[in-house]
DNA sequence: TTTGGCACTCTCGTGTTCCGAGTGCTAAAA
DNA sequence: TTTTAGCACTCGGAACACGAGAGTGCCAAA
């Protein structure tokens, strides 16, 4: 908060409010801002002429700046950045939403059709684009196993963890064996393992591997070895997200240059850049602002992106963001991002 | 056959080439093509007035337009018919393409995988969308049921189908069942159902519902209500595809009209109103070509859509295609489709 | 310190002109 | 009868000029 002051302190009141009135108004309809109107929505009885004289001096200390001459002047990052952080008055959702929210997030589905609501609200309340990452774990518990004969010596192994995700993969074995040969082995490595995380669940496996490599029989060995392979594969767990509404933000003129918008889209079907912002985001608890430049991925220069942790018990699942142009009415989106975070931490509660 | 040489015979051989070098000269640069360059494009000796007039006779009989005055020719919805049911000649595929699409669809994949990697190579071969459907049963064969206890009465089900085809669901039952009741459950169910279809499983466990509703113990009863929960919701069989490479379109300058491409990446999206052409193609054998306006659908009007099933001894299991602009090398993009499909279905051979 | 006034700058829309590409038509050549 | 050459005509697009409108910066007066 110190930092805020110093650095206001140079801002006398009404330079701030100046700046306020011109932030909000380039919000609502995208058109710079010039002295004359911007008089007026001051609502400070000043002419024009002084409004010039403060824009001038804004512009100096780098918050505001002007496309070209003659043309008003709209926010730099940095006066988004001090509008963000020190004129912001979010706006109380309306009850609608709120119920909107509420019944799309009931706590009664499944993990991935959360997962969906949420970024499907998150883009449909705010006509932009929602991101929201699928909850990961900090110690994936294992919860069951089981192995079905495919030809060709593969086995198909799914794999239960914390509670209902399922995943299922393909694994390669060293002969054919009988489906009640594969459901011994299952039970065997279910009473070994179950409750565990997987890290030790592996480690258990290895461990059980070198300890009785000889005393234990032929099946018992096979399948602690099938079971060291579903493991060493679910290590690659890769921390995927969900977006939904892209082409929400083919509507703002501001990124209808193609050329952005195709670097954008591939940015967000690439995912792996763009998780690194989220990855960013899922230290720092509560929302966080990403406003053009600052996320450091020129993809995003002209966007900015809202995002907040979503929780349970006091641990970070997952991130969920909104991503749109620099302009967007930041009062609106923060509480819709706010309120979709705590909810879907609410439903996720007894799922996890 | 017929048909065609009786829509030909109106055309003169010279005519015929005439059209098939404007088509291939539009289709390789995007200019409307004018006299004077098809004259010298033919290599058939003409003046160019003599071109003219044989263009003014293609322009009456609706093979080709002109965007407007003074601007050459562009083949129409017709004229590209034409030529590609009568003048086509498609190009064999080098080696190197055809062996990596012989790698990248390896047969050791998980069917989500192979069907992933088919519209990869889709997309990226003709730099155009990609759009393959997920392989769909006519009977889709009931393998294997589990059931884990959640919280709330709440059970997860899950569900394998036609050797590796993993469903969960969760289904809510009218009191908490222990671990062991649900493995006795399962066991039950599997038993009575394994290596049925679908539907048949289904009217299996409603007539054992009926037949025995007073005989049954408790647990036999709630198991084969769980089991009728699991089926019922199993019958919203959505037939779903994965699109790669939409953003590939945005590079073709007819489409770069943000409008259309908006309602292109909708259409991509929903699904649902772009599942209908798929549909039409389903029951085609072969390769089928839609071209502008032939699809019925508007937001296609600009596109082409080249389709082929993909099929496992003799079942179609699902239908690929790209995407692309009216303008694109039919020549090319035919074999490469072809290719795909016939390799996909090679690959999930010994999956289904 | 604020304000009014004034000259200046820049964008944007409009109109004008000019060029090139391409056409259709007609009359001559094959 | 078919092909060709020639010619007048049309259209779109680039280049340019022009005026209107919006906004600025600066200076001098309040």
């Amino acid at each position: 908060m110190d930092s805020y002051e110093a650095s206001n302190c140079s801002l006398s009141e009404r330079t701030q409010r100046i700046l306020k009135v011109l932030v909000e108004s380039y919000i609502s309809d995208g058109h710079p801002v010039g002295s004359r109107n911007l008089a007026k929505l001051s609502e400070l009885e000043l002419s024009p002429a002084t409004v010039r004289n403060v824009m001038a001096d804004l512009e100096e200390l780098g918050f505001v700046e002007s496309p070209h001459t003659s043309a008003g002047r709209i926010p730099t990052t940095k006066g988004y950045r001090l509008f963000v952080d020190t004129m912001l008055k979010v706006k109380p959702l309306n009850e609608q939403i709120i119920s909107q929210v509420k019944h799309n997030l009931d706590p009664s589905q499944t993990v991935d059709s959360l997962v969906e609501s949420a970024s499907g609200l998150l883009s449909g309340l705010t006509s932009m684009a929602g991101v929201v990452t699928l909850p990961k774990h900090e110690h994936p518990e294992f919860r069951h196993i089981e192995f079905l004969p495919l030809s060709d010596n593969r086995v198909l192994a799914i794999l239960v963890m914390n509670q209902q995700e399922v995943q299922n993969r393909i694994i390669h074995i060293d002969r054919e064996y009988t489906e009640s040969e594969l459901v011994q082995a299952a039970n065997y490595l279910n009473e070994l393992c179950v409750g565990q995380d997987l890290v030790s669940a592996r480690q258990k496996i290895l461990d059980e591997l070198d300890r009785v490599r000889e005393q234990m029989n032929e099946l018992m060995r096979s399948a602690v070895e099938m079971g060291e392979k579903v493991f060493s594969e679910s290590s690659t767990d890769h921390f995927d997200y969900v977006v939904v509404g892209q082409t929400n933000l083919m509507e703002y003129d501001e990124l209808s240059n193609i050329e952005k918008l195709r670097n954008l889209f591939e940015a967000f079907s690439q995912k792996r850049d763009f998780l690194r912002i989220l990855d960013r985001c899922i230290c720092a608890d509560g929302i966080q602002i990403f406003i053009g430049q600052e996320s450091g991925y020129d993809v995003l220069d002209d966007c900015s992106v809202i995002t907040s942790p979503y929780m349970v018990d006091d641990d970070i699942l997952g991130v969920l963001a909104v991503v749109g142009p620099t302009r967007m009415s930041y009062d609106r989106v923060i509480p819709i991002v706010d309120l979709t975070a705590k909810l879907l931490g609410e439903a996720l509660n007894n799922q996890v």
